[in-house]
DNA sequence: CAGTGGTCTAGACCACACT
DNA sequence: GTGTGGTCTAGACCACTGC
């Protein structure tokens, strides 16, 4: 149990775990062990030392490097496996969590068709309408947590399903992170962006935050949907978050919801 | 760990559990241990032996009853517990879970307001309008699991929020479970509805899937929800789920977004 | 104080994947 | 076979609640 034959040295720049807590110096807050590993296997995850798709340490050589039971990385695991960030996959091992696997593939598109099998009826069609680099409205400023006026990303984009366009969307993201994104880039690629912006940028999407709403299609929507102008129309407006929850990306998306439906589970 | 003080006597009755899984006798499915024990739990909920509100037996007592370590009947109450079936509360038990309380209240509707206390602008105002008892149509027969022109209880009604009307919806309950449900029932109750029916009915709704769609409004529901024919609303069709994935509600609401909107998580 | 859930450990063994 | 995650146990101790 105390060897530690990865990076931290055997007795130093290792956490050292007494019996209990350990950071529990200043304030009375009490943190179990499994929360701090948690936080620390989180902090290598940020910090890039694994990534997507790569297959992280065993629990046995995690729990020899924190110095803890293997039963305490387990539980830390198992946090983050159900919050999406890592995946187990048994007998082989434990894997940085990524859009760009066929089955987790558009993990947040929530538009369905109404019949059919609701696995595919064909891959969607992407079009990028166009990507501007400009400086960012008040508004959008605010949710990504940067300063009006800043350097942001827009890029619309039509998806379509069989031939019928079924989403218009805005796309909105800090320009420091996308530096180098461009229509070409977005165009040229296949699978899913959030794929794209963790091998291309190394921003991986974890959680998102939806507003729904009902709108009127306005003359521009319309056109873009095949639909008439004032059609009711899904308006979705998606702020999602990267590890630290930061906010990295804003989307305004409008929804063709004749032949399709947003799905929710509740519980 | 032998003795076994509650009603399976000690050696027969509770489920046998010798090293490995237990009801492996014909498939060769594997089943872990605290698998079956969460599904014991589940048949005792649903027998109704421990209510909505109760405190269950301690880990201990259960882990003599079904003869199995203190450890893997934790494992099967924390899947319980993330399920929102059991509610954990450290030095006092673990409890059934219940739409009855404060703060487990409206856990399924996710219309917020754009602005301003996402906390509370005022109770929900309820009116009932109309209950009647009818035979099913076949759509809402199909999606209950029940025959077409089965009795069924159909309700509408209309909630508003600082005296303004933000949803008009249509409820259709299967006859049987609900018998005896009538519009004064429903009129004289505060609180949650789905409280009142794990209290007057012992139905204890447990997940719910929705359908969210963009419509224009109708004559009817313009006016009930005081908006003009032809604005955008949000259609929200719900099937809610008891105990063992039972459907035992089919709701169709329309939803105002103007100044509210439909909030979702994704993970 | 006793009773409950919460954490941590150590070790044994099972199931699965690869080689 | 070896290495990985998955299950199960037994026991110790901590934290919170209420008597």
């Amino acid at each position: 149990m105390a060897t530690s034959p990865l990076p931290p040295p055997p007795d130093t720049a290792a956490p050292d775990v007494g019996t209990q807590a350990v950071f529990e110096n200043t304030a009375p807050a009490f943190s179990p062990l499994y929360q701090q590993i948690k936080t620390l296997i989180l902090r290598s995850l940020q910090a890039g030392e694994w990534k997507p798709g790569d297959m992280i340490p065993s629990e046995f050589d995690l729990a020899a490097r924190f110095r803890v039971s293997q039963g305490t990385v387990r539980k830390a695991i198992d946090e983050l496996a159900t919050d999406n960030l890592l995946v187990r996959r048994q007998g082989k091992g434990t894997f940085v969590a990524t859009h760009a696997e066929a089955h987790t593939q558009y993990r947040f598109l929530r538009l369905l068709p109404d019949l059919g099998t609701l696995e595919d009826q064909g891959r969607a069609e992407r079009q990028i309408i166009e990507c501007r680099r400009l400086r960012a409205p008040a508004e959008v400023a605010r949710q990504l947590a940067l300063r009006t006026g800043d350097a942001v990303l827009q890029v619309k984009r039509v998806l379509a399903f069989g031939g019928t366009p079924a989403i218009v969307e805005e796309l909105w993201l800090p320009g420091g992170p996308f530096k180098g994104l461009t229509l070409e880039t977005l165009s040229d690629d296949q699978g899913p962006m959030y794929a794209l912006f963790e091998t291309q940028f190394g921003v991986r999407m974890v959680r998102a935050v939806e507003k729904i709403k009902a709108v009127s299609a306005d003359e521009d929507a319309a056109a873009l949907l095949e639909v008439s102008a004032g059609s009711p129309l899904l308006s979705v407006e998606r702020l999602a978050f990267t590890y630290n929850d930061e906010p990295m990306e804003l989307r305004r998306g409008l929804y063709r919801t004749d032949a399709r439906h947003y799905r929710n589970e509740l519980s």
